[in-house]
DNA sequence: ATATGCACCTGTGTGC
DNA sequence: TGCACACAGGTGCATA
């Protein structure tokens, strides 16, 4: 469940130890089901020197000194571990990078992630499909990001990467009950006092969950191994059944767009 | 144009 | 103990 600040806490990590050295070489690990990779992969980086390692809504980009860069979306349970040079590689190792004597270990249980490269232009289109970067973007922008299609739920436009970009399934959930809005509520019958303080606690929730280094629910782990630190923060996620941080109602869990979402049915209108 | 539902995968937890 | 199955959820695609 990477979204924008896991996806946000591996970038930094990965700019603080990789930004201005060269891959010296790359193991192919092949496990499981074909990814797209392969030798083209190994021959377009080997050799080359990351400039930067940025972020774009879910997205991990890797600008190579070539004009190319290697987009890698973790999904899932893709992730990026440091590991010593002896490291021995596990059952879900995909690829291993030996980075002027770093090694990066990327894995990926599901296999629903990804690491391709790109070119400058392929990249410009793949980034400008998506929305406003949340902690970036004023709330008054944000808000106006949502009020069309008027019938769409409220919760499906925040899960929209065209929409407003790196929001996943729990910060959705949780900004929603932070507003006090319901998730199945239509873009349509929301005010614009409502969508600004909606805008405002998509920001604090990222922003919260960033200096907290991101929430392992299930699987998420940083570049050290270790689990974010938001996930005693969370009010409505996982939180089935327990009473309401405002009003002690026991929280509710439905299916949304073949999502589980939770929310509070007396704070949240 | 928008909505719906499935497919992609494996590990874990639950009920029988 | 074994077994079947629901569930976890980001995204792309086929279909309605």
């Amino acid at each position: 469940m990477p979204e924008l600040p896991e996806v946000e806490t591996v970038r930094r990590q990965l700019d603080e130890r990789l930004r201005g050295k060269r891959v010296s070489s790359i193991t192919l690990l092949k496990s499981g089901r074909e990814f797209p990779v392969g030798e083209k992969f190994v021959d377009g980086v080997q050799g080359r020197v990351i400039e930067a390692v940025e972020r774009r809504a879910k997205l991990l980009v890797w600008k190579l000194n070539d004009g190319n860069a290697i987009t890698a979306h973790l999904k899932m349970t893709g992730r990026f571990v440091f590991v010593y040079p002896s490291y021995v590689p596990t059952k879900h190792d995909r690829m291993i990078f030996d980075i002027e004597g770093v090694s990066l270990v990327w894995s990926d249980v599901r296999q629903f992630g990804f690491m391709k490269i790109v070119s400058s232009d392929e990249l410009e289109t793949i980034l400008a499909g998506y929305g406003p970067e949340p902690l970036e973007t004023s709330v008054a922008e944000l808000a106006d990001r949502l009020i069309a299609p008027k019938t769409r739920m409220i919760k499906a436009a925040l899960l929209n990467q065209e929409v407003i970009a790196g929001i996943g399934n729990i910060y959705a959930d949780e900004a929603l009950h932070r507003a006090g809005i319901r998730p199945t509520r239509r873009l349509g019958r929301v005010s614009s006092e409502e969508r600004l303080r909606l805008a405002k606690e998509i920001k604090s929730v990222l922003g919260e969950s960033v200096a907290q280094q991101g929430t392992s629910a299930n699987d998420y782990v940083d570049t050290r191994g270790k689990k974010g630190g938001f996930l005693s923060f969370l009010r409505v996620y996982g939180r089935e059944g327990e009473g309401c941080v405002n009003c002690r109602t026991p929280i509710k869990k439905i299916v949304l767009g073949q999502r589980g979402t939770h929310y509070c049915p007396t704070c949240q209108a």
